[in-house]
DNA sequence: ACCTGAACACCGTTCAAGT
DNA sequence: ACCTGAACACCGTTCAAGT
């Protein structure tokens, strides 16, 4: 059922017609050009004007793909979550307890923002009302679609810790609860880590690894087994950036 | 010493000739026709004409105020910023324990973004790119300033707890890995709450009050007594909000 | 010294003409 | 049917002229 979703969502080939295919490659194409103007000189200067300067196409075919420049930025977040699909499913195979499954699956969301950290921003840029009041109703309701999506997802990872019985929802949490809370701890803390630099709090602390701190501090709290105190997930974090992102990874420490 | 450091930022009044705090209360004033206008037509037909013609002034002298429309977004989250100091200076002389204090301070700060949604909005569109790109560096300095302060007294908050024995620090755990976990789940929950009502996760708990059931997640893991379980920090929640903002609460409750 | 608003430039968006 | 880019409009920003 979520694998149909999945499908539904990412990739249908199969059913596009030639034409149809075309277009998307098109769009793929604008967005990773839109992508390295944002890299090379910041969002301020992202403009219809150049993306079609850079690309080889003409603003009226940009206009065909995306209807206003807040459209862009959505499509720049919808791609963003779509990648981040997969890392869902290989940190739900991820080999370890319930706990460190999720912890795997905080891991590569956290590499992602490391490795694409413009489409990670884009995707806070564009739960930002300047963006959601000017793009495409049905840009966001794929927004939102794909939004749902992970959040099943999210749902699995309560599904296998309660069956395994390393948690148990005390009487008033929800699976929902549980959901959210992971999910608007990870928020905050990358937008944080990667917009608050200059804060005394986020800077002074370059050498331990604040988001997974911050995540086991929820997580225990949730007394989410076992504990943060009886188990070394920095291990889990690090065999999980290997098995998910095992490449990229090498990639990155051989750079600096 | 923060005293001092609030005074120097907040209100300075004696060592300003008259013709700066007229600046000043023009400033004020041009704050107050932006937010109404974002208010009433939303963050995406806030422009600079608009402004000026809401004003009485010219679209010079704003641009004697701000420099770009990007600063004008940095000097509304500014005006956020210091209206969020008293509060934290409230919340610790809040009656009650240390982890109670600091419920208060996240009751303030929750309820600042429900009757101040523009301005609490401006928080987060601030530290987007699109914004720190274009505004001004001494604008960005004082709202960092502003931010460390904020962070000092988020420090006050964790000596109260340490000092009372209600918190004690694991090794490798700092006040700062303290104080950003707070801000994180604090920022990354507004957020979601604000942001991403369509979601289901967010939408499907009305009835709970979701901002102090992850606050509550987070404290138990760090173990920062008494716990959840044995104490009823709903009762600490209304009671802030009755001390902190007690006119303001019956406001809206007559209105709806 | 500060305020004004016309003028300019940039860029988002459209659409008549072309293929 | 789709692509093009000139044309338009809006709005951010500046600055010569006014007080």
């Amino acid at each position: 059922m979520l694998e149909q979703a999945v499908s539904n969502l990412i990739s249908d080939d199969a059913t596009l017609s030639r034409k149809q295919l075309a277009m998307r490659d098109r769009e793929s194409e604008l967005l990773l050009i839109a992508c390295s103007i944002v890299e090379r000189e910041g969002f301020a200067q992202l403009n219809m004007d150049k993306l079609a300067a850079a690309s080889s196409y003409s603003k009226g075919t940009i206009y065909n793909h995306f209807n206003s420049k807040e459209d862009l930025f959505a499509a720049l977040a919808i791609q963003a979550l779509s990648k981040k699909i997969p890392l869902f499913k290989s940190a739900l195979d991820f080999e370890g307890s319930s706990r460190e499954k999720l912890i795997a699956m905080h891991a590569g969301m956290h590499l992602f923002s490391k490795l694409s950290p413009i489409l990670a921003m884009c995707a806070l840029v564009s739960r930002t009302p300047a963006v959601t009041e000017k793009s495409a109703p049905e840009r966001l309701e794929k927004l939102n679609t794909l939004e749902d999506l992970v959040v099943s997802f999210g749902d699995k990872f309560i599904e296998l810790g309660q069956s395994s019985g390393d948690i148990t929802l005390a009487p008033g949490i929800t699976s929902d609860s549980i959901v959210f809370a992971n999910w608007a701890m990870a928020f905050g803390t990358s937008s944080l880590v990667n917009n608050a630099t200059q804060s005394s709090c986020v800077s002074r602390q370059h050498d331990t690894n604040i988001v997974l701190q911050n995540l086991n501090f929820l997580l225990d709290g949730m007394r989410w087994m076992p504990l943060s105190c009886d188990f070394d997930y920095q291990k889990t974090w690090d065999r999980a950036e290997k098995d998910l992102f095992g490449e990229e990874v090498a990639l990155i420490e051989n750079q600096s």
